[in-house]
DNA sequence: CGGAATGTTGAACCGTTTCAAACGGAGTGG
DNA sequence: CCACTCCGTTTGAAACGGTTCAACATTCCG
């Protein structure tokens, strides 16, 4: 299932880019919460083991035990749900650094898939190291409650794209969250990316089917809307998409958590 | 906004109904989150304002900086975002006794509105307590955090709900969930219960328009799958619904959340 | 009792799906 | 290098589920 080696972070080979870059992501994850330094220094010394997943491979089966949680260094990874008809609904993107995978953490039993969308790298760190931490730190606790707060208001307002918008607002509108969200973690800001989702994905995350998303982003281009080629979008106009698509950010809560 | 009496619970004049009632409430809390009797104890004494709201206040605003959140003691609302072209999506309903209101916790700005569906009985508490005891006291914490955990992963069905099944699995399905939901909150178990919504608000709720509600209820009613009188439903047949309507209860977490 | 909100029904319409066929690019093996 | 397959994209035509609009019945509530 997972290619790669296993390397812990304590006591053993690691490549000094991973290292730095689990640094990097959990002093952004203890800047956006606010956490002590000693907080901090609790996080990075977690034993995290380092894997790489082939593109597709599963992280977690919907009815599986799960006892540890991810955290994406770098690729892409997608929640799903699939109805007893064997239609399918990605219910979350998971972008690189979005700090844990803790919507699992208190669960007997997985209730959605996740599945990567890209080769990941993952530093996977157990349910009980974490639940630890997080008993012993309060402001670590506080943070990962901040954290699914975010997940939740995300998964409401990808409800409202899918109950109440049309076709071509609902494909902007993933668009311009997709731009944001990348933006927020400090990849090079908004105006192209890669997506590396085909269209029966993108169908898939937006309860339409493959064909419809063609025709529709197909649209969205010959109206200048979003440039596209391979799985690279770039937005000519932002300003333009966003009111294309009734995107207001604020529901990401970027950088707008009351911490008082 | 609201009316009645805001009355405390420390050293204050309270119905001994309402006093019963909250007990009741935070017993089952703490049954379900395993917390200990000090921590119950602690939960009992917070702050707490009782209030009474007519039907279809609003107990929050998107947009608006929470400072408070609530637990009903009895009546139902629901959580609802609104498009730029007006259009209502109902992404939760919020029944008695479950528990707090704790999305917007450690947020600046509310990303959605919550209304009353019938007149409800509220306690109110600060934010302010809860992160108080939240930080003092990890079970509580922990508690807190399964309750967001379950709430997530409902809004996760509803996702695939309103993306991936048709109107008729999707109402069914909507029908079952909420009296598996009554029957776990321990009102009396399943087969009839009052569902207080107009077809309007169904339909918001599923993504739908009242009209297509209509009809497809009475789909329903015209299969015997449910019997359906003013605001009251009965299921004659569970099982038969349950299989209509691609219902499993697996997403709910019933009494399954792992506390080790 | 009267007026407003909610439920019911029909007919026309439209956005999306379904099915089917063709096209293009990437990877593989001969 | 070509032939071949696989997967994803593109396009068209027909069918369908759900919406819209409009009219009317019913219930609720002051």
């Amino acid at each position: 299932m997972w290619c790669g080696v296993a390397l812990h972070l304590q006591g053993c080979i690691l490549k000094n880019s991973d290292i730095s870059s689990l640094v990097r992501m959990i002093d952004r994850f203890a800047i956006h919460a606010q956490i002590s330094s000693g907080d901090r220094e609790a996080l990075l010394e977690l034993p995290y083991t380092l894997r790489s997943f082939e593109a597709g491979s599963y992280l977690m089966r919907d009815g599986d035990a799960p006892h540890q949680c991810g955290l994406i260094i770098s690729g892409l990874a997608y929640r799903h749900k699939v109805s007893g008809e064997g239609q399918r609904q990605i219910v979350a993107i998971q972008l690189p650094g979005e700090v844990f995978d803790l919507q699992q953490l208190y669960v007997a039993a997985a209730d959605h898939n996740v599945q990567t969308l890209t080769r990941c790298e993952i530093a996977i760190i157990s349910h009980r190291a974490l639940r630890k931490i997080a008993a012993e730190r309060p402001a670590v606790a506080h943070a990962f409650f901040a954290t699914m707060i975010a997940e939740l208001s995300m998964t409401r307002e990808w409800m409202l794209n899918i109950g109440r918008r049309d076709a071509r607002t609902r494909l902007a509108h993933f668009l311009c969250e997709f731009a944001a969200r990348l933006d927020r973690q400090g990849c090079p800001p908004g105006q192209a990316y890669e997506l590396p989702m085909t269209q029966e994905q993108l169908g898939d995350a937006l309860g339409l089917t493959a064909v419809h998303i063609n025709r529709t982003l197909r649209g969205l281009v010959q109206d200048g809307l979003v440039e596209h080629d391979k799985r690279g979008v770039t937005i000519p106009d932002w300003g333009l998409l966003v009111r294309e698509a009734d995107f207001n950010s604020r529901y990401l809560h970027i950088g707008a958590f009351d911490n008082a």
